[in-house]
DNA sequence: TTCTTTTATCGTATATTTGCGATATTAGAT
DNA sequence: ATCTAATATCGCAAATATACGATAAAAGAA
């Protein structure tokens, strides 16, 4: 069955898992490019400028948010979202390290 | 529906989307360490290693080799895959590039 | 209070992913 | 030709992801 094997895998496995499964939908990507390139912290104007329907985008953003790439805050009605820098490193740092791994135990093959 | 809408965004972002989804389960970073780091392009070894049946393994196998990051080649009765780095060098530096690419059109918020 | 705007959540449909066992398939060994 | 070992693929079940419309919730405006 498709059961949690996945927690039978190294913890930084599991996170860089969770970091890449994040942003493996291009719809995240570009709501995380809009977030970075508009001065205030939209919210509606991610569905403005996205092909996708508000709900739709409002489960994205929460994913964002659950795996900490994102934070909002609530403005009154609306909700004010912007990258999480702090943990954005530390996930690009946890990648870039896989790679530089990768490379150094590797012994030519094939 | 769960329809395509995939296809609506950019080239680059629909790129590396599919990149973080061949990295986005612990199963195929831990497949990646071991080809890395096993000086001979393992196959059923990865089965012993990994905590999954040998048919769920190949499937991973078969997922990393579609979005191009191993090489699989036949050798005998056996397989012999390896890590294809140019490839991955490439979505190494595609995914560094998003980040950088955050940074600089960033303009505080929030 | 009632209306409006903005966003989150619920319910639902469909698609994809994950995983396994069983069954091919391939090629060397007997 | 038959057996064996190593893999890939098929068929299936269960879980998760994607997407939408409808509805709830929150707070300012009328």
């Amino acid at each position: 069955m498709a059961f949690h094997k996945k927690e039978e895998f190294s913890a930084k496995d599991q996170s860089l898992a969770a970091f890449a499964k994040a942003i493996s939908h291009p719809a995240r990507i570009a709501i995380l490019t809009v977030l970075a390139r508009k001065n205030e912290c939209i919210c509606g104007e991610i569905v403005e400028i996205l092909p996708l329907a508000q709900s739709t985008v409002s489960q994205h953003l929460k994913e964002l948010k659950n795996a900490g790439l994102i934070n909002g805050t609530v403005d009154g009605p609306r909700s004010c979202y912007c990258i999480n820098w702090k943990s954005f490193e530390k996930f690009n740092a946890e990648f870039g390290s896989l790679f530089t791994k990768l490379k150094e135990v590797n012994a030519k093959c094939c």
